[in-house]
DNA sequence: CAGTGAAGCGGAGGAAGCCTCCGCTTGATG
DNA sequence: CATCAAGCGGAGGCTTCCTCCGCTTCACTG
């Protein structure tokens, strides 16, 4: 790749990155283009779907997922508290940016979607998170990683859409770790 | 209200209502303007923004969430059967349109949504399971009607975008129901 | 029944956003 | 330096939103 084409695909990212932040996923690309100084071609050029362009935005938080698991499991308690930990780290995940929490969430169950290998790796992360409860012998029979990232992306989507804060998902987060704890 | 401006009124609902169920709550208004055989104008006169015209399009379904109750709280079984049945009714219920859960459940908090009163129906009616469910004596202390409700609007945005069939919404519905119940 | 005024209608059109296409520019290479 | 493909910009067509205003039609009155 041409130097030049390199530095505008940097900068693009960048700028939308802060667009995105401001006004939401669904944000006008011609503007992001506009605040890059570029074309809207050149901006097209890069990243034909918006999609591809969230994908690489996305790319940057992908990285810290793993350093977030382990926040969460060493937080002070037994285990519903870890879970609840990383229940708050998961939602707080995918509520950084308007509209993520859906989309992503939304495309953790089809193969092609371009979102694809993002939302798999928030299902890995609880899936490594829900293994570790199970060999604690806390967790019910029969609870389904798939099922349990959708719930806790329908609390991401619902707090977003609400702009719920941390002390209203909590209550949703409760109800959800006693629906997949025994007791 | 001139009765030709009342004509055109009823034929925007009846229009929209199948617009919005073909291609979503999103669907172009100037389609279902044309469709409806009058002026863009004479249908933002009538329903100055889209939530208006959702308001009105909504107002049929709310007859019958007492009905649905009633229907779900007849299953066979225990209470956790009967709960069960009225998730899978009230997700249903939400997601008749493409888009509505999201709207409908994002409402819920803000007293200010044109989409208050009827989402207020649909959290009349779950609240009034889970008041039959603490007279059996069998729900958890501190659930919160409006949590309960988020949550069930966060499943049926979910089952929405992601286009899930009962099958596929149920293991989920299970988990808040143990998350929601004693045992 | 005709006249009148207000209620209501239609649709042109400006604004915003999406995305493409193509002629021009510029970086890489020999 | 010369060459030319890679890359750029932005004009512009398309869709949708929503408003504005001149014309039509209804309802009411004498």
């Amino acid at each position: 790749m041409r130097a030049d084409a390199q530095r505008n695909r940097e900068r693009l990212i960048e700028v939308a990155h802060a667009v995105f932040k401001e006004r939401g996923l669904d944000a006008p690309l011609d503007e992001v283009a506009r605040r890059a100084g570029v074309g809207p071609g050149t901006l097209y050029r890069h990243f034909p779907t918006r999609e591809a362009l969230h994908e690489a935005i996305m790319a940057t938080w992908i990285e810290e997922v793993a350093a977030h698991v382990e926040k969460a499991m060493a937080t002070e308690g037994g285990c519903r508290e870890k879970l609840l930990a990383w229940f708050e780290e998961y939602v707080s995940l995918l509520t950084r940016h308007q509209g993520a929490a859906a989309k992503i969430t939304a495309s953790l169950g089809c193969q092609d979607s371009p979102l694809r290998t993002k939302c798999q790796t928030y299902a890995d992360a609880n899936e490594s998170v829900l293994t570790e409860m199970a060999e604690h012998g806390v967790l019910r029979e029969g609870v389904d990683n798939l099922d349990v990232c959708r719930l806790l992306g329908g609390v991401a989507t619902m707090a977003d859409h609400s702009s719920l804060e941390a002390k209203d998902v909590r209550p949703m987060l409760d109800v959800i770790a006693n629906g997949v704890l025994k007791n």
